[in-house]
DNA sequence: CGTTAAATTGAGATCTTTCAACTACGGTGG
DNA sequence: CCACCGTAGTTGAAAGATCTCAATTTAACG
């Protein structure tokens, strides 16, 4: 059953400081000129978010995107039955919310996994007249093309096959990816929801591989785990 | 193990008639003027697939968007250990190797399910000088937003819970349904293929449904299959 | 150090797969 | 026109995987 969030919290870190913005060549921002960016500046935020904290709720009105800097969101639906199932992982330099920019409603709710910092782009300030509309469509597509894949790719992946194999493609999905050798750490029942699988039996397959000495804990951070990747690769793909 | 295509064929049937056509309406040619699709009409062909015919192959340099008129499209990805997953299903109005308009290989394999009927439209025309670019971006963003959305209901209702209910989802599906009460029918191993469980299995579930009178044979058109609306969907949302 | 959430583990029930056999159907060629 | 053949669909039985439910351990945090 899905839990409510407790201590979330999102906090307004301040303006973001685009023109400075480490990340900005690798974002929708990039195309965007100095002078255009001093336009619509004030409305872009810097946010933190606390583990567990909401960036928006499926349903809401869609009024502006997040760039993912640093930490990692879920996406995740909600099922008639009351069930959840997450559809994404965002990583830093993806974006979340994108159909807000074709006028719709939030179709998922983005919910932090660890403490995320995240940048949010209200719709008017992409929509700003100074913004140059036609790179920008490029981004969008690259981006909705990069969406659709990832989706797809959850499918192939990450819902097919037995559970070991489904656990073994999820860590060594790109998103968790930190460094050669090392994931970050997701909790059971995230992995659960996202691989369509019981709490119970990620929990299975993790002890096991940890047995089996496929991954082991990285004692100095938590956050992180270290892995075999050519044992873990045997196992996702038979 | 994948069964490669036999009677495969597509055929040209000629130039298409755009102007006329009575769901241009509904395509991303709906925004282009009858002067601007002048220019491009040549390049534009009516195809038509015979069952188990390709439309394109994965990993193929994508030269064309393909608009589906009638019948159905399936999107197969094959998986490095050889099993196939179908990762969408395409219906009249739907588009096929929409990548190829940001210049990316075909992602996947595209083979019709019946006899289809759909429009080739190169990427040349699409960039052809005289297109509305605007307009066509914010058509091409919709429709990558409706990927992305049926790729996510593939997700959250296809992939999940038990086999009955997938089973039941998929036949809910709007890509299916025809008319009200009625849905195409689907071969068992392609259902196994969407929903990620085995022909048998998906047999099995069917004559289940059947038994139980869920879902009957329409003894006229072999096509096509009369459901109980209520009762799938209860199977379907427990 | 106590409290609470998360992770682990066991055992039995349930579901799905596997493998194999069998049936139904549609076309083909004699 | 009919026997033959291949494909798709169906079914059974046993093995295997996953889920469920419950108990326990571990970790996290104030």
């Amino acid at each position: 059953m899905p839990r409510q969030a407790r201590s979330s919290h999102v906090t307004l870190t301040g303006n973001a400081d685009c023109i400075h913005c480490p990340i900005r060549s690798q974002t929708i921002l990039a195309a965007v000129s100095n002078e255009a960016l001093n336009q619509v500046f004030e409305s872009i935020h810097d946010l933190s978010c606390a583990p567990h904290s909401l960036l928006y709720q499926a349903g809401e009105e869609g009024d502006a995107i997040y760039v993912i800097r640093r930490g990692l969101i879920k996406l995740v639906q909600y099922l008639p039955n009351g069930s959840q199932r997450i559809v994404r992982l965002l990583k830093p330099g993806d974006i979340a919310g994108l159909e807000s920019t074709v006028g719709q409603t939030y179709r998922q709710t983005a919910v932090a996994l660890h403490k995320t910092q995240v940048c949010r782009i209200p719709i008017s300030a992409i929509e700003h007249p100074d913004m140059p509309h036609s790179q920008l469509c490029q981004q969008f597509m690259m981006l909705w093309q990069k969406s659709v894949e990832e989706a797809d790719h959850t499918i192939t992946e990450l819902c097919t096959g037995p559970a070991d194999a489904r656990v073994a493609r999820l860590l060594l999905h790109p998103s968790l990816h930190v460094e050669n050798g090392y994931f970050m750490a997701i909790g059971r029942e995230d992995m659960g929801s996202i691989l369509g699988i019981t709490t119970e039996t990620a929990s299975r397959v993790i002890a096991d591989f940890k047995r089996r000495g496929i991954i082991m804990a990285t004692p100095s951070n938590q956050r992180t785990c270290r892995y075999d990747n050519s044992l873990l690769r045997q196992i996702a793909y038979s």
